[in-house]
Formats: structure tokens, C-alpha cells, sequence
DNA sequence: ATGGTCGTTGCACGA
């Protein structure tokens, strides 16, 4: 179950979010990997590009549309698709004030609503990135409520950097007091399950302890010290047409990884 | 063992 199977079976799509943390240092694995599992969506984040620095032209000649939202050398998120990518739009769409950090794109791909998201880190709990966190996720259920309803067809995924239980981390212990795991974190997860949306893994997998983030230190990997927070949060209509998800570990491993697997999902269409 | 390694930029800081 660690490798996604290739495509052998009925009309779907294959979409998966992968925090990069770096494409232009990333991008000989980038090539790799899509030649491996052959995904039609993309979302990546920490491009840690500026808008106009993204390959756009090397995705174009695999067969891809894409959409950036950078802003140099943070943060970044973009979507990649060769089965359609409408609509694009950058960032929060609620009338407020831009958010300062490039951490929201969404599009439609095959006819569903799409966002690729890079929540902030927190840092630490009396931080004041906590605080933007934890009003972030509050600003990314209000725009869901304003711009999409949960009788369709969303999907909202990317690094949440918030592991939704005790079950998706390593060593709960280890991290009492600390981000990632906090009640309010974990709260805000919540609502955006109140709007409409699943943990499409969860669903998939109610017992089972796969991460997707392993600090580079210390082996963390290799000794499977890790969390799960990259997230795939569907509304329930697309949540019941996922018929497989999992965790590509072995894009962790080799030369160069990023610290996060992707996390693929096949939907049927 | 309160460490460890990557990525950015620039010789520190974010994750």
C-alpha cells in the first residue's frame, strides 16, 4: 500500500498534494515522480518561487495547465492539472484584505473545485504565528462559506500542519505543548468538518499510523518519527467518489527528498 | 543526548 497501483481500472482521476519545500530544488524528484504515478492534479506547496519563476513551460510539455501563487522565497502553492483548470484565483476571495503570504490557490479540475493550501506553521503556542494560524484557518472556513457550498464537489488540500488526532502522531507524548497538535488546531480542523468536508485518509484508514512529514534530523524517517499532516478534505459528495488514498513513501526516501510524501488520491469521475 | 538537517539567503532563520 505504499506506492499508489498503476492505472488499470474504470474512469478516474488521480490527484495528489505534495509539499515540495522548494521546486526549483526539488524538481529533479518533481520529474521523477510524475513519470512514476502519472497524477492529473497536482497540488503542491512551499514552491518557494516567485509567481513568475515557476516552470510553468515544463509542466506545459508533460500535458499540464498550471496556476501559481508565489511570492519568492516562502511559502508558494500551485496546482498542476491535465484534466482541466478553471477558474484560477489566488488567495482568500472574501473582500478583506489580501493575506500577505501566498498560501491559498484553487481552480476547477474535472469539475471539481480545487485548493491547494500551505496553513501557517504556528511555531510555537505564545507565538504570534499561532495566532495568524489559528485565525487563517477561521479566514479559510469563511471563504468556503462564502465562495463554495458543500453540496458539491470541493476538495481543500495541502500541508494543514495540524495532525488531526493522537493517531497520527509518532509519539503523542513527545509533542504535549507543542504546535501541530493543539485543542484549538485540532478545533479548527472541526469546522471545517461542521462545513462539509472529511478527512478523506481517515476515512480510508481508521487504524492506520502512516505519516506524511518526517524531520530531515536525526533519522526521523527512518525510524518513522513522524506526522500526518498533509490532508486531503473533501466535501461528501467527493469525499464518497475517492476510491483509494494513500501515502507515497517512497518519495521520502533517495536522494534529495523533500520532508513531506505526497499523498495521492484516486477519484472517480 | 533539549541534539540532529535541509531550504532559503547571505554568514541567520524558518521548518
Amino acid at each position: 500500500m505504499t506506492r499508489p497501483p498503476p492505472i488499470a481500472y474504470g474512469s478516474h482521476v488521480r490527484l495528489a498534494t505534495w509539499n515540495v519545500n522548494s521546486l526549483r530544488a526539488r524538481m529533479p524528484r518533481v520529474e521523477e515522480w510524475f513519470a512514476d504515478v502519472r497524477p492529473d492534479v497536482v497540488c503542491m506547496q512551499e514552491t518557494k518561487l516567485a509567481e513568475d519563476a515557476f516552470p510553468a513551460d515544463f509542466f506545459t510539455a508533460l500535458g499540464y495547465e498550471s496556476v501559481h501563487h508565489g511570492q519568492g522565497q516562502w511559502n508558494g502553492v500551485a496546482i498542476v492539472s491535465r484534466v482541466g483548470l478553471e477558474n484560477p484565483v489566488r488567495g482568500f476571495a472574501d473582500g478583506r484584505d489580501p493575506d500577505p503570504e501566498a498560501r491559498l490557490v484553487t481552480a476547477t479540475c474535472a469539475g471539481i473545485r480545487v485548493s491547494s493550501v500551505y496553513v501557517p506553521n504556528g511555531r510555537e503556542l505564545d507565538h504570534d504565528h499561532y495566532r495568524y494560524k489559528l485565525a487563517w484557518m477561521k479566514r479559510l472556513v469563511a471563504h468556503l462559506e462564502a465562495n463554495e457550498s458543500p453540496s458539491t464537489d470541493v476538495i481543500v488540500t495541502g500541508d494543514f500542519n495540524i495532525a488531526p488526532d493522537d493517531r497520527d502522531v509518532h509519539d503523542p507524548a513527545k509533542y504535549v505543548g507543542s504546535t501541530h497538535v493543539s485543542e484549538p488546531e485540532r478545533e479548527a480542523l472541526r469546522e471545517l468538518e461542521r462545513w462539509g468536508m472529511t478527512d478523506v485518509f481517515r476515512r480510508h484508514h481508521p487504524d492506520e499510523k502512516l505519516f506524511s512529514w518526517w524531520d530531515y534530523r536525526a533519522g526521523a524517517f527512518n525510524q518513522g518519527h513522524g506526522m500526518r499532516i498533509d490532508l486531503v478534505m473533501a466535501t461528501a459528495s467527493a469525499a464518497t467518489k475517492c476510491r483509494w488514498i494513500s501515502v507515497d513513501r517512497q518519495a521520502r526516501k533517495g536522494d534529495k527528498p523533500s520532508d513531506h510524501a505526497p499523498v495521492v488520491v484516486d477519484i472517480d469521475v
